[in-house]
DNA sequence: TGATAAAGCGTTATTATGACATTAAGTATT
DNA sequence: AATACTTAATGTCATAATAACGCTTTATCA
């Protein structure tokens, strides 16, 4: 069971991962994708959300799955085994994961520093280079994951805050993309979707036009969510 | 490991199923996806392969993962437990799956009985109601996925047959998604495509206008397995 | 020769798309 | 008070895609 917690900034896209040197002395200094084996007596989804829990801190209402690997030499590297002998029981028993994924919004994890764990921390998405096990597959599996579920669906219930400007939003999917978005197509694109509703507030205090603010349309934007939005409908 | 083979004989869709009353006597006769336990030494693509190979006979090219299943309970109904008691050496053991589904011609299936295990057997999905353990949300699980896929990719390559008309494409979309579809839309949509080539050839001996036969044109089509075609790109 | 059955073409009104430039509304600076 | 600066927000146009339709074509069969 292994975890991909996504977090949007206004900026870029990070995801939260733990130090295990804090689990454990005398291992390199290694962060990997918060993950642990799952118990007997519970389902997956319960896995994911106790195992993200109990070493993070982080209760997340939604974790959605997006894979399994099963490499039998997925935990066969040289340098993983010493953290392995000192925390599994059966260091070398095959180990099949499976990956969850979920999106949240950094601040409300950053807000409450005391109840979470103390060696869980946000990384640049783009600046993770490397982890232990097969834990960068995992990675590169759940983005193209979260891209493809980009295309066909809403998103930024849980990434955005709770009001939010157009041009945030947009800065959203280009960080999901790692692209440019023309910024009126992408205006005119979502405002027919109809998932948003303009609030009669605007921004203030900034040293240019300010903003309207919006927020999600429950409604239309959990309608999308099971129904899709797709150029091949039949 | 559970597999979802599907296969199109040119009008419904059908699921391979497996007799265990034929691997083992005296346990009520009941059909159920091909499945069985992963070994230590493959990963889960080989495994599915492999299991699909020894219970049905059938190599098939390419199977693609759909999700993990893992429900405390998938293998507690009373009913089940005969089969796991004579099968399994810990019969009540916790067992997660991994579902892997593909599609296939069912004609290169029926064509070479002998090469294949007697006590695998197509059945139409519409007819299925009943499935030992969890295998019914499996088997949900895995025409869900296959939909969504179709709404997003080419699909047909390996259900067809290599030359076919546009009419038993249409057939084959109408099958998977359940409902009619306007066929001039339908035709225009996918020959705007251009992952079709046409043949020169038509039907022959048929008592109305014969059609055209066409084949995919593999390079367009992979182009558009990997890019997909989506509504939103941005 | 006409009935039958499926194949396959075509139109129209509406909507969505990509590519592109300018104006608007605030603060900050002088 | 005037001007600069910065981001927000709006608009157009040519092209492409869509859904909802009806009619013609080409074969066999009786």
């Amino acid at each position: 069971m292994d975890c991909v917690i996504f977090g949007f900034n206004g900026d870029q896209i990070h995801v939260l991962l733990i130090d295990r040197e804090n689990q454990l002395k005398n291992v390199i200094s290694e962060y990997a994708l918060p993950g642990n084996l799952i118990r007997d007596d519970e389902n997956l989804d319960m896995a994911a959300e106790r195992v993200l829990k109990e070493l993070t801190g982080l209760s997340v209402i939604y974790l959605e799955q997006f894979g399994a690997f099963g490499d039998p030499d997925r935990i066969k590297k040289k340098e993983d085994q010493p953290w392995l002998k000192a925390v599994r029981s059966i260091p070398n028993a095959r180990v099949i994961t499976v990956g969850y994924y979920s999106l949240i919004r950094m601040s409300d994890y950053e807000l409450n520093p005391s109840s979470f764990a103390k060696n869980a921390k946000w990384m640049p998405l783009n600046s993770i280079k490397k982890l232990p096990f097969d834990h960068l597959k995992i990675l590169n599996n759940s983005i193209e994951y979260l891209r493809s579920n980009t295309k066909i669906k809403p998103i930024g219930y849980n990434l955005l805050p709770e009001k939010f400007t157009l041009n945030q939003m947009q800065k959203l999917y280009e960080a999901i993309f790692d692209k440019k978005i023309d910024n009126r197509n992408f205006r005119r694109k979502i405002i027919n979707l109809n998932i948003l509703d303009k609030l009669g507030e605007k921004q203030s205090g900034v040293a240019h036009k300010p903003a309207n603010y919006y927020k999600f349309n429950k409604e239309r934007y959990e309608t999308y969510l099971e129904r899709g939005f797709f150029k091949f409908e039949f």
